[in-house]
Formats: C-alpha cells, structure tokens, sequence
DNA sequence: TTTATATATTCCTTGACAGGAATATTCCAT
DNA sequence: ATGGAATATTCCTGTCAAGGAATATATAAA
C-alpha cells in the first residue's frame, strides 16, 4: 500500500489502467524524466503491482490483476461501516459506562 | 492514501472496523504508547479518515464511511483488468510497430 | 564495428516523517 | 482548590525516500 502512496506512482497506475506502455511514453505523459520513472516502477514492480515484458529495446509495463483484487477484498471488509449504518457509537458509550461502575463497585 | 501506508495506521484502522474506540485502548490493543497514538490519529483525522467525539475526559475515534467509499470506487475502476481477461499486450504490441513504420515511412 | 536509442543504476543531497521523552491541557474526583 | 487520569503537543534525533545529474547497460541501426 505504501507503493501507492507516491502520488507520480499513483498517476503511473492509473495511466496503466488503460493498457500497457513503454517507460518512455509514462515519462511522456506524466513529465517525468526516464530514471525517475524507472525508479518508481522498480517500487511497482517489486511491490508486486506492476510486471514488465521486455520486447527488444524496450520494456512494456502492465498492471497485475492480485494486488487490486486484495485491496477490493480489503475494502470490501468495511463494507457495513456504510452498509448498515453502523454506528455502535450508543453500545459503546454504554461499554464504557459498565466498565467504569464495574471499577467502582469493586475497588 | 499516503495516511493508509503507514503499518500502525492501517492496523489502527482495521481496529476501528469492529467499533469506535477510545486513545487508550487503541494503544493498549497496539503496543503502543499514547503519544504516537495521538499523532497517527492526528494524522488519520487530517486525512479524514476517522472522526473523533469527546466525552468528557476521553475521546472516541471511529471511521468515517466516505473515504473508504472512495477508495472502493476507485478500485472499481480497474475491474475489468481481471473482470475480462483484459490484456491488451498484442494490441500494444502492434501499436508499437505502426508507430514504428510510420517514423520510417516519413523520416 | 561504431553510433544511437531505450532503460536501468549509482551517487548525492535534501526534506519529510516516525519514535522517544518530556511537557501541556482538559476534565473528573475528592 | 488539589490531585490524578486521559489525551494532545512540542522538541529532538535518526532514518528513509524522492529528485537531479551523471553514468552504465543492452539492443537496434548504420
């Protein structure tokens, strides 16, 4: 997840949403200059995000389908925090009060 | 995004998944001392993330839904990368070579 | 075999950020 | 009013990561 909190590799994830592309043309686009682009998809890439075809002279990037997968999983765990409304700020309140009279009571 | 990417943070809120909680218990659960735990929810907080709700001495943090709806739209989007099997490797490949002829056929 | 193109790597410097320790603040209880 | 809990803030320090410039590597082209 931290791969993802660079904002330039953030853009470059989303560029590749729409398809492969060369090192060159991610540089292009985003105006970037080459060694930094390839530094960032070393990130990408060692974080699994992102794999690479090399076809002579150059290298072809691409998204990997897993990591998205994981985090649509992770998200989706969160799901009932808007589902439902999901509050649980009242049973809360209502813990904490039985925890404090608990303490009272047995001092 | 960049306030997911630090570890305690997102197991901060992961914590928050089940139920708003009180600073203490959150470094209690952590292993963690009061101090940081302010400052990663200072954090989260700015990020919008978590919101928070003062009851007299203590303050409750809890999940907002919105950015976790964000993020969930967002990772929509790259759906059909595993939804079709969506490659586009060939097509890119032969883009390559048009645009290449092209720059030879008018140099 | 030399030259050019595309990409990766290294070295350096700077800025941001996390953790630790200490302190400030706020509220409750006595 | 005073002491004590719960939380926030500040200061300091070390670490790490990003960007720039230069260079290395590999492949194609001439």
């Amino acid at each position: 997840m931290s791969a993802l909190a660079e904002p330039n590799r953030l853009h470059m994830v989303e560029l590749l949403r729409d398809g492969p592309l060369t090192v060159g043309e991610i540089a292009d686009r985003l105006g970037l200059n080459q060694p930094q682009v390839s530094k960032h998809l070393r990130v990408l890439s060692e974080a699994g995000i992102v794999e690479v075809q090399p076809i002579a002279n150059r290298r072809i990037y691409k998204l990997r389908p897993q990591p998205l997968q994981e985090l649509d999983a992770w998200v989706k765990s969160f799901r009932r925090i808007w589902d439902e409304s999901f509050d649980r700020l009242d049973a809360y309140l209502q813990e904490l009060q039985s925890q404090e009279s608990n303490s009272k009571d047995k001092p």
